[in-house]
RNA sequence: GGGCGAGUGUCGGAAUCGGCAGACGAGGGGGACUUAAAAUCCUCUGGCCUGAUCGGCCGUGUGGGUUCGACUCCCACCUCGCCCACCA
């Protein structure tokens, strides 16, 4: 313990701040103390905060830094409010990187990721993060992946898992599936590894997240970003309107789907995608050579091709009509590749009219355009362009005048009572591909039996673990592909010869019930302890990127509705509150790459200036959500302005509250309470909110504020060593290890991260005078300091008192003079 | 084409139930200490007006509007970022 001789702010002699003695010690210490240790009791109110847990990629980049220091602070200051606070971390384990490490160094996936996690467990601990480390998950470990299994087997027998013969797309790259949540961009390339994916014909298997697309669109349960809700809601891509039944002259209902039945009546054509059952039935004789070329030149686009953007419309006719159902109208029926199978029916009836898309098919095709929606201002002649907004219906029989709003309604009435089609909902929404050709994942369990098919594999046998002398291909093909042994198995149904399903689950299954997981995380008898559950859940704070916003927040929206459907769970939504950080780019303002060489090393910061600068200043650089480029300059601002508080706590820790030293004046000892409690104030609110950039600034505020006191002699204060304490509380959330080694040599007992967090005083946070600022016609004219309890007559008539003011408004008269209590006033002369 | 978000000093940013624009920090200028440098400390730092003080004008992407008063609210536009996109 340094001791100062004593004496009013005497400079002393002080030990220099060493973050890196001191971050090791008491790393040490906390771990030795279990001082994260989640206690499992209700004693207090409960707080289960999650950040995203990393891959183990091998390194710990500073964008972990960012996205989890800030997230433990939170957490941190939570507890200190007074929460039993869980927070837990674990190892997104499985995945492409581990395989590919396999293959071209030839190392196992399983020794590769244990060996990074190790590494950066190591570089987790350096953080100073309360992370409750004997909660710790590790995905690829089998007393983890079995129960993606169980989950799955319980998925299968509720008709939410099932397997299906279907167009997905592939990545050459990573030799697998993909979702379709998986592939970005318009150029539909890899999420992981940006190559373009093709389109394959195979059979996979997929969870029925459609069931749930309707309940997905509903937030009201929780407090999301909007942004998050408006990515999610455009994903799923609910669109109303009616599913309309054509028929076919040879009698085969045609089901197409509109979001405007109120065009019906401008209908002049049927559009079939090339891929749909019915182009094959109807193509008449005569034009079954050019329709045949038509869908095979189409097959063999790629779905790029066939979704640029300017692209022209083609199609041709397959000699066959419809019957329109409501006017019994012939109708010719195309097919075109601007009509998507996967979307809707996979049909379209033509309004050319009222779709700028069947406009241009129409033209070029020389086909009729009537008129059937009139335009607000519309003279009765031909249309130059589509008209795609509300009118008036026209030519559409006995609907002439309808409003096409209503008209929507009222044609789709007409529809059902002729039992020709009904309203309907189609969603953008697919089911989540689940299957991928690769080792390094969970072994779907299941098993194909040539007379039985696809058996679950019983509970008892599970897990269905991945085979560790797996050989790793330079083709990149999955190992279990060739693995005989794991292969070849017997059915658990007719014990009769059989083969296992090779493929593995998406690594998006894993992190979809991670959170449930954590509260039990060595219970060998079911996913998790619901009884902790009942303790826990939901997760009061989520914080993690926006690049999930469709994937892994769907997907574990999803997993929660259906555990909840299946009884596993009580709950709707997983994640009460959701927090997504933003970004931080390299100093050149790129994103960090290793090709760039603009990666930032935390461990360097960390090894010269200590965590707690790191922290402190990746929390200031500006407002969480906002990311942005690593500024080595700035870092030192946020260093020194802890050394500067080390120096101010340490030389005036032992002055004040008698002992000899000379009192200071009662107005000092005022305004170190004053700017200890509006700091308090500031501080406490902007935690609360996140906005931790504000939150060092108050307090980088306050100890300039201090500092200044002191050389008036404030530190001879009683008030001053409990502006100290209260500083280094303040600290413990942001900076723990300096926050700790300074509690302690106040004489604090430990640990500071135990203790409450300070109230603040509503009372000394008033202040006594106040500044006025005073306007003449809306511009600052005088600024006064008035007492802060001035009522407005009083403050009015010192206002027009006030020299400058007069001088601005002489020779005119006062018309209306607005006062804002302790703010302002306002003279308005003309 | 549609949706969402953002434009504030040299830079990161602060201030939005409408009320002192630029907190805090970086960078820069000047000074103290030092043989010197680094570190540290003090100090100035939006622009313009021949301008340190006192003082004035301009200033939060652009143009309008509402208001006693607009970075903040409304309308239109420009720019940038992200997402979706022949979705019927």
């Amino acid at each position: 313990m340094v001791q100062s001789p004593g004496g009013a702010g005497a400079p002393t002699m002080t030990d220099p701040y060493d973050p890196k003695t001191i971050e090791a010690k008491w790393q040490a210490r906390w771990e030795a103390d279990g001082l994260y240790r989640v206690r499992d009791d209700a004693s207090q109110p409960k707080y289960y905060f999650v950040t995203m847990y990393p891959y183990p990629s091998g390194d710990l980049h500073i964008g972990h830094w960012y996205a989890m220091t800030p997230s433990d602070t939170k957490a941190r200051y939570q507890r200190m409010r007074g929460h039993n606070v869980l927070f837990p971390m674990g190892f997104d384990a499985f995945g492409l990187p581990a395989e590919n490490a396999a293959i071209s160094h030839g190392i196992h996936p399983y020794k590769w990721t244990i060996a990074n996690i190790e590494r950066m467990r190591g570089q987790l601990r350096s953080m100073g993060a309360m992370f409750d480390w004997s909660r710790e998950i590790v995905t690829c470990l089998p007393e983890y992946y079995v129960w993606n299994q169980w989950f799955f087997l319980k998925f299968y027998e509720a008709g939410l898992a099932y397997r299906a013969m279907a167009p997905v797309d592939w990545c050459p790259h990573c030799n697998t599936t993909l979702a379709r949540e998986q592939v970005v961009g318009a150029e539909r390339v890899c999420e992981r590894c940006g190559t373009p994916v093709i389109k394959k014909d195979l059979e996979q298997w997929f969870f029925r997240i459609t069931r749930y697309a309707d309940e997905l669109l509903d937030f009201g349960k929780m407090q999301w970003p909007e942004r998050v809700e408006t990515l999610q809601r455009n994903w799923i891509g609910r669109s109303e309107g009616a599913e309309i039944v054509y028929t076919s002259e040879q009698g085969d209902p045609i089901t197409v789907f509109t979001t405007r039945p109120d065009t019906l009546f401008g209908a002049t054509f049927l559009v079939l995608a090339p891929e749909h059952p019915l182009v094959e039935k109807l193509t008449t004789p005569e034009h079954r050579a050019e329709v045949t070329a038509y869908v095979h030149r189409a097959r063999r686009q790629t779905e790029i091709e066939r979704l640029a953007e300017d692209r022209e419309k083609t199609g041709v006719f397959i000699g066959a009509y419809a019957r329109h159902p409501l006017t019994n109208a012939r109708i010719p029926i195309y097919t075109g590749d601007y009509v998507l199978l996967s979307y809707g029916t996979g049909a379209i009836h033509a309004v050319p009219a009222h779709d700028a898309r069947d406009w241009e098919f129409a033209k070029k095709y020389r086909l009729p355009i009537p008129t059937v929606i009139a335009p607000p201002d519309w003279d009765g002649k031909p249309l130059a362009a589509a008209y795609t907004g509300e009118g008036t219906m026209v030519n559409s029989g006995p609907f002439d005048g309808t409003p096409s709003g209503e008209g929507r309604r009222r044609v789709t009435e007409a529809l059902e009572r002729a039992g020709r089609g009904r309203a309907a909902v189609t969603y953008r929404l697919r089911d989540w591909l689940i299957s991928r050709q690769r080792y390094w994942g969970t072994p779907i369990p299941i098993v194909y039996c040539r007379s039985c098919g696809a058996v679950p594999v019983p509970y008892k046998d599970l897990p269905v673990r991945l085979p560790e002398d797996a050989e790793f291909l330079p083709t990149g093909e999955s190992p279990l592909k060739y693995h005989e042994k794991f292969r070849k198995t017997t059915c658990p149904k007719c014990a009769g010869p059989a083969e296992r399903e090779i493929d593995t689950m998406d690594t998006f299954v894993d992190s979809s019930w991670y959170q449930y997981r954590f509260l039990s995380p060595h219970d060998a008898a079911r996913p998790y302890d619901p009884e902790a559950g009942r303790r826990w859940l939901p997760v009061d704070q989520y914080t993690g990127g926006i690049e999930h916003a469709v994937l892994h927040l769907m997907y574990t929206r999803f997993f929660t509705k259906a555990m909840r459907d299946l009884g596993l769970t009580t709950l709707d939504e997983p994640m009460l509150r959701l927090f997504n950080q933003g970004i931080i780019l390299g100093p050149d303002g790129n994103r960090m790459s290793k090709s760039r060489g603009n990666v930032v090393n935390p461990d360097d910061y960390v090894g010269t200036m200590g965590a707690d600068t790191v922290r402190a200043y990746l929390m200031f650089i500006g407002p969480w959500d906002g990311g942005g480029p690593w500024n080595p300059r700035g870092i030192e601002g946020v260093h020194r302005f802890l050394h500067r508080v080390w120096h101010l706590v340490l030389e005036t820790s032992s002055n004040g509250g008698g002992g000899g030293a000379p009192a200071a004046p009662a107005s000092l000892a005022g305004e170190i309470r004053r700017a200890t409690h509006q700091t308090l104030k500031r501080v406490t609110e902007d935690l609360e909110a996140f906005r931790f950039n504000t939150a060092v600034a108050a307090l980088m505020t306050y100890m300039n504020r201090l500092a200044d006191l002191r050389a008036e002699g404030g530190a001879a204060a009683v008030e001053w060593q409990d502006a100290l304490r209260t500083l280094v509380l303040m600290l413990a959330p942001l900076t723990p290890h300096v926050a700790e080694e300074l509690w302690s040599r106040l004489g604090g007992a430990y640990s500071v991260h135990r203790q409450p967090w300070p109230a603040w005083d509503a009372a000394a946070v008033r202040e006594e005078t106040v500044t006025v600022v005073l306007q003449v016609n809306g511009r600052v004219r005088d600024r006064i300091s008035v007492p802060a309890g001035i009522d407005e007559a009083r403050l009015r008539d010192v206002a027009l008192e006030s020299e400058r003011v007069r001088k601005f408004t002489d020779g005119k008269a006062v018309q209306d003079v607005i006062v804002v209590p302790g703010k302002l006033v306002n003279v308005v002369a003309r």
